[in-house]
DNA sequence: AATGAATGAGATTTCATTCAT
DNA sequence: CATGAATGAAATCTCATTCAT
């Protein structure tokens, strides 16, 4: 059902060939797929850069869609793992849970802006109109589990009493579009990084409205 | 300097052939490019869809490329056209400023999910590593005047006492930010449209919670 | 009969438009071909250098290969009025008749290394074998009355028993070939000019080698 | 720094591909290119004529332009290796040398007008404006290579006190310009053969000019 | 008579994919 | 299992040539 394919949940048992090889060619479709989009990268350049021969690729992947939806699973799955740090991170029980709010705000936008966000944000935009699939896939591997640890947390600060909050998950999708609101031109669309001082400016702009909306 | 081509802003002096032709060829463009993105959408198809042969494209833009860039270059002049509309259309003056708030958060999230916005989007986002001019030039062209615009309307707000808003354009992006919140996940990514019901309670929701934030 | 068409023998009675049009077009031609050979020049370059349309091209000369034609038959025109002219200065009555041979032969080598003369020659090998008329019209513009010409003037040396030649239009194709003999390598087969001095010793030792075998 | 590759000089390592289908290739190519130049020349009819597909052209030769280059150097290398072996034959030792010379002067003389000699011709003739570098390979590969063995046995000529040369290397240009004197209209530019009769009269007329320069 | 505009045909080149070894 | 080699299909772009004005 996941277009996410088993592999990348437990990399131990390796479908095919030796699993360097496997990795080897999924480091290099990152790369590849990451800079140049997926019509862009062709599959000679992935395997020159993997160091295989392209049959090795085919043996392994099927298909260059194959490849590219495993290379956007893997992706999603370490820019969640990320993500899922930082909000880990955010303890409510604090009396300073304004600041380490401050902090998490901080932590989004750095993920935010990361190669690996920016690049798979383009792949999957680009992409997903061909394969509408890939929306379902990426909710469930990344966006999904974010909102829900993020909206766990919220209420928790709700039921903490510092927060006035209805709709957790709604609150949840707004701090990341507030912490998020000024990245888009900061980082002109993905092109470039931002600034170290204005990316925590923006984050810490984007708590801050959300406080107002929200704090007690 | 503007990637974006004279032509765009004033359509009267047609460069190159009769302008039917010529339209014909950029609506076909704004189809198959919006449809399958830059790469997938061939000159070929183009030119059948527009029922004039590959030459005359060619005549007309000189380059695959060139022929995006005008593309694009309409579609974001449209998209903006609609999206000042909407703005302009918000009655600062009257003491029913927060129904008038809510209608243009709903037009805000109309335009967002318009066929038109969701491939320029694509599109852009699809393109603008490759070609970040990209970015410059929509950013002029559409996001720019929105912002803008859109401050301007809020600084009169703050200053007929309704909002307490220091930094208007902030304010702008952060409302825009959250009347899109939900969209990503209504439309799968700009994949269908929400359902009218759907986009409308998102729409309320961001301005609430903008109200919550900057109302006084 | 004749490939070259008689506009050109006489270039008053103009076949079509304005004969300052025919003019810019053939030179342009000349210049395109010339440079570029028959496939590389296209009739698009060629409008644009004359200053005129394309369609005006083909009103006057009907097809790209019939403007080729038309603009090889002026340039072995222009050739052969040189080349008859450095042998018309023959003078073979005086008594240093060896000096006026030596002089003679420097002219052929001039006319030989003339830009005109090279990029005919270029021309007219790329494309004879596709269109051999080629080779009988040059031969009855340029080469035949060349030889014919030299021919009866070593008849004459001959006759004023300077020379002891049998068959003098042999001996003209001798004389034209030993002076060119070390032409091909002292101009890189036709890609650049050879230093004066060079050729000047190359004419001289050429002619030399044709008296020493036929200086009575 | 020579443009003709390795390749030709050293067949027996294959750079790609299984070399009966570089053979094919090449084979086909010296066909389609010798026929119609390198322009008029396809890559598709030349993979047809080989009866491979045009991709396998490209990943043997990357270029049409390097596969002409390529084609090019084999046909100066054959024609060279049948220069030599007729030099080579030359015996100056014996009484008969006049004889002997007679016969390599017909043997330049079948050399220059074979299909190979001819077509090789043409083409660099044709294209040695777009690419200079071809003339220096050709000289460095098959001129070259020919004059000086043609120099050094008319050296020995000298040494033996048959003739009477100061400058072999100019002696051997011009016995080879003198056979070939007639051959320009006798092949109507190459364009057809010689009757068997008319290039042994030719042949043996320029060596008799010859040898009226520079017997003993 | 001259032109802007249009086109059918064909050029080179690249790509994802599959055999045979 | 991995690979070198091969290919069908399709991409962008150019050209000589012709209408309609």
């Amino acid at each position: 059902m996941s277009v996410v394919p088993t592999a990348v949940a437990t990399p131990d048992e390796h479908v095919h060939g030796r699993p360097d090889k496997r990795r080897a060619i999924l480091d290099a479709a990152a790369q590849m797929f990451g800079e140049l989009g997926f019509e862009r990268a062709s599959v000679d350049a992935i395997a020159l850069q993997a160091g295989v021969s392209k049959p090795t690729i085919y043996s392994h992947f099927g298909t260059k869609e194959r490849l590219f939806r495993e290379s956007l699973g893997e992706s999603a799955a370490r820019l969640n793992t990320d993500l899922m740090a930082a909000i880990d991170g955010l303890d409510v029980t604090t009396r300073t849970w304004r600041v380490a709010l401050h902090a998490l705000g901080e932590s989004l936008v750095a993920c935010h802006q990361s190669e690996c966000s920016q690049s798979l944000q383009r792949q999957i935009v680009a992409e997903v109109k061909r394969d509408p699939e890939l929306s379902t896939a990426i909710r469930e591997r990344a966006s999904g589990p974010l909102l829900d640890a993020l909206a766990t947390k919220l209420a928790h600060l709700t039921d903490a009493g510092h927060l006035r909050i209805k709709d957790p998950e709604l609150a949840a999708k707004q701090l990341i579009a507030l912490t998020n609101a000024e990245m888009v031109e900061l980082t002109a669309m993905g092109t470039r990084r931002a600034a170290a001082d204005d990316a925590r400016r923006a984050a810490r702009a984007g708590v801050d409205a959300f406080l107002a909306a929200y704090a007690r």
